[in-house]
DNA sequence: TCTTTCAATTTGGTATGACAAAAATGCAGA
DNA sequence: TCTGCATTTTTGTCATACCAAATTGAAAGA
């Protein structure tokens, strides 16, 4: 039985509004960073009834083009990869949730830093490999300090999204920090650990810097195979 | 100057009611495939009006818990990753639209792709090498007939995202096919171009057969990439 | 003049009631 | 039992009202 993914039937009200907005905060009629008019004013505006002005403004948080807050007037979102992926994050915390989902999760990552450090190693600029080797030495530097080693941890990993120089990726890692950042940091975190990351994380760049995509990969996969032995342990997961 | 992610300030009531229909769809007292109660019937067992149901409902909607069509009861639907992929739907159809979308899609694609053929010539085990022939060989027969030829396209990349075993990836290789087909379905597509993919998926085929991930990755860019040459044509993009 | 304080006003969150149109329901007839 | 129609529910939308929080602007203080 296949599905008949027949839309609309019948339009509603609150949907033309949706579009009407896109529009206008593509065109750059209604400004980024400023808020939406209110909504007694919209309703006037556009001859509708508040219900509808304020379904119309859930929807378009929803898409992720403006932040509603509650109490605030929404603002109009600076447009791009950002703001939409932060707009699936509801969607991806229900995931955690289901069983083995933080293990899908995380194997998803790992299947796709192997692919990173691997074009890193093949395709890594000057510029690229500067600002990750910037990114080594300060978590050098952090190994005592486990909440400073874990911010360098993230930037360095930010790095190898960075260079393949698509807007989408780095977002990708912003999502995964923040998703996965609950159980990350429940994670016991100990200069020892730390060192033994550190170590990873050298062992990766110098492939890189060798231009061995297969060593980097074998590095990067040994590293957050090593994390998730870690951060397993705060599930009841096998 | 860092964000400051300070969630909630006031909680709405209608959050509350998300969060509870939440959990009763999770425990199954909300079963899955029927509708939720009527509005009237919510408010009044909940104590709320049905402004906030109706905004509740629409929440969940977005979330993909339940599937709202216009003048319908919601249904609940099935939870997996199927429902949260297809929920984000409208948030990638707006990055199809800015400047270079579908081309970063498209490198995503290929990017995960290459990751995926990797693994398979690496962990594939006999039961997918049987599919992969089989599709292999249905995409064989279908070379003259191009919509089926499409079909049984996507059926053999589909293999490729059953071999990790990994529940998130189907239905990310549905989302792609479903996101990009727009494009996809105005490329050119004669029996010429057929066969020059249908080889291009032999190749892989083989390679993977070889367990040899380099010239499976190989043969996986250059089909992509060629697919891409014709895929790109239909915009203006360079 | 610039900053701070606080009261008045605006605005978002919620409740209530109403009505048309579409969907679900149940009954009568074949 | 199945079919068609009339009845009842239910959703989509509108209008109105009220409270509490945010915004605004004027008055007081530095």
């Amino acid at each position: 039985m296949t599905e008949e993914r027949i839309r609309d039937a019948h339009t509603r009200a609150a949907d033309n509004l949706v579009s009407i907005f896109e529009r206008q905060i593509i065109d750059g009629t209604l400004a980024v960073g400023k808020p939406l008019p209110p909504e007694r004013e919209i309703m006037q505006s556009f001859g509708v009834s508040r219900t509808v002005v304020r379904e119309a403004v859930q929807a378009l948080s929803a898409k992720g083009l403006v932040e509603a807050r509650p109490r605030f007037r929404p603002v109009v979102r600076t447009p791009g990869y950002d703001a939409a992926i932060e707009a699936v994050g509801s969607v991806v915390n229900r995931l955690l949730t289901v069983p083995g989902g933080v293990r899908n999760l995380f194997e998803l990552r790992i299947m796709m830093e192997a692919a990173l450090v691997r074009d890193a190693a093949l395709h890594a600029d000057k510029n690229h490999v500067a600002r990750m080797k910037q990114a080594l030495a300060d978590n050098e530097a952090a190994i005592s300090d486990s909440q400073r080693f874990f911010d360098t941890d993230i930037a360095f990993h930010r790095v190898l999204y960075e260079v393949p120089d698509n807007p989408v990726l780095p977002p990708i890692h912003q999502a995964y920090t923040d998703w996965l950042s609950s159980h990350w940091t429940r994670m016991p975190r100990d200069p020892e650990h730390n060192h033994v990351n550190y170590r990873a994380h050298s062992r990766i760049f110098e492939s890189i810097l060798f231009r061995d995509p297969d060593a980097a990969e074998l590095a990067l996969r040994d590293h957050l195979d090593y994390a998730w032995n870690q951060v397993r342990q705060t599930f009841a997961e096998p």
